[in-house]
Parts: C-alpha cells; structure tokens; sequence
RNA sequence: CGGGGCGUAGCGCAGUCUGGCUAGCGCACCUGCCUUGGGAGCAGGGGGUCGGAGGUUCAAAUCCUCUCGCCCCGACCA
C-alpha cells in the first residue's frame, strides 16, 4: 500500500481528552478516531490491527473444533426475561421498543440467544458436543466509558458457548479453550496471566480471566510467585502476618474524639494491624456488622458473596441498631449478624467499646465476642498467599478474555435440553468464553511502545514492513524503492510504502508512531554505495544492506507459514 | 449517580476574572519558490454559529439562567 492513497490522519499533537497510552498513540498514528463516548471508528490502520487479530481468534477457535455463526443484536425482551437477567440487569442494557412496543434490547452478550439456538435445535446427546462462536458487536451503556478504546459502550467480542452432556465433558471444552486462549495471546504477542475470577451476573461456579499487565489497566490481581497461585483480588485469598501481643488484660481506654483507625492508633501509639475496625451495613436482610483489622480493607465483592447487596449504613443507622455513634463501634455483645475477617481469629485487639469516647484493648475473639468468620479483606501487595505462604505481588492488569463454566444456569430457564441414553431429559450443560479483540490491541500498545510511538508484535502489525523513500525527487531512489516495493508485495508480504513528498524527517516521526515492526530506509547517500538500510523499530538499530539483499533478509524476518 | 475539570478553526492553546477595536497565536491545510537523513525556510492565502438556548446591556467568547457534550476520580461494570 502506498501511504499517500490511503487514510492515515497522524496528529503531532494528542487530543487534550486522552490520557491512557494506548489512546494518545492510536489517535496520533491515525488508527482510531471518536465519534463519543465510549464509540470508536477504527480508520484502515486499526481495521488491518483488528483483521489480524480476528484472524488469529478464527484459527485457534477452528482448531479446537468452535464453530462460527452469527446472531442478531438486537434481541426482544422475553428471552432475557426467561433467565431473569431482564430485571437483574440495570442501565447497563440499552433497551428499546419496537414499532409495535414490543420490548427490545441491544445485546450486551449472547448467552439467552445462543442458549435459545440450542433449546430449539438441540435434541438428543447425540448431537453434543456442540461449540459455537462468532466475533460481533456487543452494546453496554457503561456508567463511564473510559480510556479510549479500553472500555466503551459499542464493542466486538469473540464469544464461544459450549454445549455438553455433563459436568466432565463440559470440563474438556473449558480446558480446550483454555488452551487456546493460551496460544491466542501468546500469538498476539502479549504478556499476559491466567487468574481465578469471580463470575459475577454471568452465574456459575468456575470463571477465570485472561489479564495483561498494564498499568492503565483497571483490575488488579494477586500472584504468588512461589506456587503460581492467582486471581482477581476481588476473590484473592490472603493472610497477613500475625501481631506480635503478649496476653493484653481487657481495659478500657479513654480516647476522647478518636474515631478512625489512623486517630486511635497515632493516640494509643500501637500499629493500626492492632486495631479491629467494624462497619455496619445493610444488607436485604437487614443490618450486617462487618469486621477487618485495622490495617486491612473491607472487600465489598468478597462480602456480597455472604451477604447479598448491601450498602453502608448511615449514620444515625448505626446509632439506632448499634446504640453506639460510628467510630466507637465494637463487635461485642450486638444482636446483629456480625462478619469477621478470619485474621482477627487470633491474637488480641484493639476494638471500639461500644461507648462514646472508649476503645477497648485486649479484645480477643471467641471470649469477648463471636462471628462467622470469612475472608473479607482485600489482597494486599504483601500479603502471604492463602495456599502456601510465600508473600503475593498485586499487578494492574487489563482483561483481555474471561472464562466461565455456566452449568445449567441457562439451559433450564430456556428449556435446552437433550434425550440421554436412557431417553430421559436432562438440561445442556454450558459454558461461555470471551475475548475483546480491541482489548488485545490497546494491551499490545500499552505493553509495547516507547516515547516515539507504538511498536506492534509482528502478528498484529497493520503492514509487515514500512519502505522509507526519503527523497521522493531523486529518480534512483524512486526506482530502487518501487522495485523492492513490488517485490515484496508479490511475494505477499504486506507493504507500506512512504511515497509522500515529505521531508526525511516527517517520514521518520511518522514511522515510528505508527509502529510497523521493520522500516527499510532508502537514503540517497547509501544508495551511491549500492546500500540500503533495514531498521527495527524497536531497538531503533539498523544494518545496511547491499540493495540485492534486502529482499532476502526481509523474507528471513517474517514469520514462517 | 456523587466529586472535579473542560468546551474558542482539523489538533494544541491564549483571550473570559475586569463586557467594547476586523476574535488571536503555533501546528496542520492551499499556492509559489526553495529544500530533502529526524516534524525545514521565505512569501502569499483559505478556514470560526467562540458547544446550544434564553436573558442582562448601547454593546456579550467574556456577566446571569437553563441546557448539551467531553475528560478525570469514585460508585457501578456481562
């Protein structure tokens, strides 16, 4: 492709609104452009980005035997209604009526219409296994789009459904997928981590994410570099170090207008992994007091797991069920469901007294009060591993791809069932796996990029290299470009070729933004010599070629077929 | 939804507090000359409902009211 026919809008400057990596670059190279928020138009550069990458989803979901298909995205109510996520869900779906107001709405994800499919095609074991896929639009009316092309309302997902008789074989298509997600990210060059994850409204028991670290990433999640443990920290399991304490007697200590942890323990002079810190919420089922130790964070997700939804009680809530004002609150001797985190379960704290202006030292659980006890902390950079011990590192990370085992959750609400052997129904058993391919290439910019621009993997690069004719008025250096230019491209290696009547300099700013692995540069000084020069953008290094040899040594870069 | 910021040419910004001249600067764009190894130079030029609506005023980018949009933090997130 010659650059001067096609459509690549570079910008010197970064629009003012973008502030994640991956979004200034591929607004500068002329990849993307907004329309609002949280919609993208991808220009030809990030088409031939995304092209890739379907490519390479299309290849490893074949492999392991998907199916490709296509569905509508526009769905009508009932069938959502049928699985109660209609109503489970909130703004969230973008809804709609017909001409006819019949309820509609806009997919956000495939599981009623695939599980719908299958309900009505589905009859006999038979016919199962069955996988299918498509990569296609969904639509969420996020509460905030953000970092460009990392979270928006309108985007493509590779989503796959898998239909089995059981639990076992459901077991093998889970691991199918998750064996060829393993080789899709590692083909789109990323660096990338398999965690535990919470399956959220998707339902189910078993979930894991694909992460690639990135700071600009939104999630974090908790590894042990000694046994390999990890996931999402919102499930993370950690314990901390115990405290040091000798057998404190129970007493009372007078702490006058010291309410929060940070307050009692600058007062008292003792480390805040001393101090209990109890928070009442509101659950459904009414009033939850919920205890951390002072150094650690309640983990909301963790407790929805218990509890239910809930939100925090206000303050005269807690004076009405505690009898007591917020900051003196202690788990003593309350009629209320009370929670705690399993590190207070030894040792001796520092609590509230349950009394204005009073903490209590030497509180120990079981003796002074009781509780069920649950992980409900948040994993910490740190923290010791919850199978063996050794201290977890906490990464930011971007999902890239999700994993679930559905079960039957949403066979039985739609009626997908099969005949088994014996001639008896049983419901499908499913499972349902994706991945956003624009995801994969704003984790590829954010992992791989330097001052001057994005350096693409090469399997994701929008062109296998970039042919820089300096000086577009020097007829040898047209010549020797143009001719290795049509080379390559008949060979089908993918060309661009800078053929603007640009200074050297804007070829080169240019090239580096847009990220092309290899640039041939052709200068006319070199050329006298009968030299032309292979540069990798990465390294910035550069070799000169004899002009001969330039073809070969390209064809030696790309990969083997 | 709560908090904060911003909307002036394609991009980046100044001007707004303290109302008043033809609304300005850099880059980009067009024409010509010149130049061709890291975003050149000279000369000439085109491009603006100052986000929108209403109001105050002799006069509004500037003040007031309403409204729309975008970004960031938080809540939320298949």
């Amino acid at each position: 492709m010659r650059f001067s026919k096609m459509f690549i809008p570079t910008l010197r400057e970064a629009p003012a609104d973008a502030e994640a990596v991956s979004h200034i670059l591929m607004l500068r190279a002329g990849y993307v452009r907004q329309l609002a928020a949280g919609l993208y138009m991808l220009l030809p550069l990030g088409w031939r980005v995304m092209t890739k990458i379907n490519a390479i989803l299309r290849e490893e979901m074949d492999a392991i035997g998907a199916q490709e298909i296509s569905l509508p995205v526009l769905h009508p109510a009932e069938i959502w209604q049928q699985t109660g996520r209609w109503d489970a869900i909130g703004d969230e779906m973008f809804r709609l009526k017909d001409r006819s107001g019949r309820d509609m709405c806009l997919g956000m994800t495939h599981e009623e219409i695939m599980t719908w499919l299958a309900s009505r095609e589905i009859r006999s074991y038979r016919d199962l296994p069955q996988v299918w896929y498509q990569i296609q639009t969904k639509l969420r009316d996020e509460a905030r789009p953000k970092s460009g092309i990392l979270r928006t309302r309108e985007f493509t997902m590779k989503d796959s459904y898998s239909f089995d008789v059981s639990e076992e074989a459901l077991d093998v298509n889970y691991r199918l997928h998750t064996e060829a997600y393993h080789r899709i990210f590692k083909r789109c060059g990323l660096e990338f981590l398999m965690v535990e994850s919470d399956p959220g409204m998707m339902g189910g028991a078993v979930s894991h994410e694909f992460m690639a670290p990135s700071p600009a990433g939104e999630d974090e999640v908790a590894v042990c570099p000694g046994c390999g443990y990890s996931a999402n920290v919102e499930l993370a399991v950690s314990s901390t170090p115990g405290n040091e304490n000798e057998d404190w007697p129970l007493e009372e200590v007078h702490t006058p207008e010291k309410r929060t942890v940070q307050e009692v323990s600058n007062f008292m002079k003792l480390p805040p992994s001393y101090f209990m810190k109890s928070i009442l919420l509101i659950s459904e089922k009414g009033p939850v007091l919920a205890v951390v130790r002072g150094d650690q964070e309640l983990h909301e997700k963790k407790l929805s797991h218990i509890i239910g939804d809930h939100r925090p009680a206000q303050k005269g809530e807690v004076k009405e069920t505690l009898g007591v004002e917020a900051g003196f609150i202690g788990p003593m001797g309350h009629k209320v469901r009370v929670i705690a985190d399993t590190a207070l379960r030894e040792g001796f704290f520092v609590s509230g007294a349950n009394k204005p202006h009073y903490h209590l030292k030497g509180v120990r659980a079981e003796r002074d009060f009781s509780a069920e006890w649950h992980d409900i902390h948040k994993a910490r950079e740190g923290d010791l591993c919850g199978k063996c011990g050794e201290k977890l590192r906490v990464e930011r990370v971007i999902e890239i791809g999700n994993i679930f085992k559905l079960g039957t959750k949403y066979s039985r609400p739609l009626g997908a069932v099969f005949l088994n052997e014996s001639g008896q129904e049983e419901p499908i058993v499913m499972g349902s796996y994706g991945i956003g391919p624009a995801r994969i290439a704003a984790a590829a910019v954010e992992q791989n990029h330097d001052r001057d621009g994005i350096i693409w993997p090469r399997s994701l690069s929008p062109f296998d290299v970039e042919i820089l004719p300096l000086n577009m008025n020097d007829p040898v250096t047209v010549e020797a470009a143009s001719q290795l230019y049509e080379d390559l491209e008949k060979d089908g290696i993918k060309v661009l070729m800078d053929d603007r009547d640009e200074r050297a300099g804007v070829k080169f700013k240019d090239a580096d933004l847009i990220g092309i692995p290899t640039h041939i540069i052709f200068g006319e000084r070199n050329l006298k010599e009968g030299l032309v020069e292979i540069k990798d953008r990465r390294s910035k290094e550069s070799v000169k070629v004899k002009v001969g040899e330039v073809f070969g040594r390209i064809k030696d870069l790309m990969p083997a077929v």
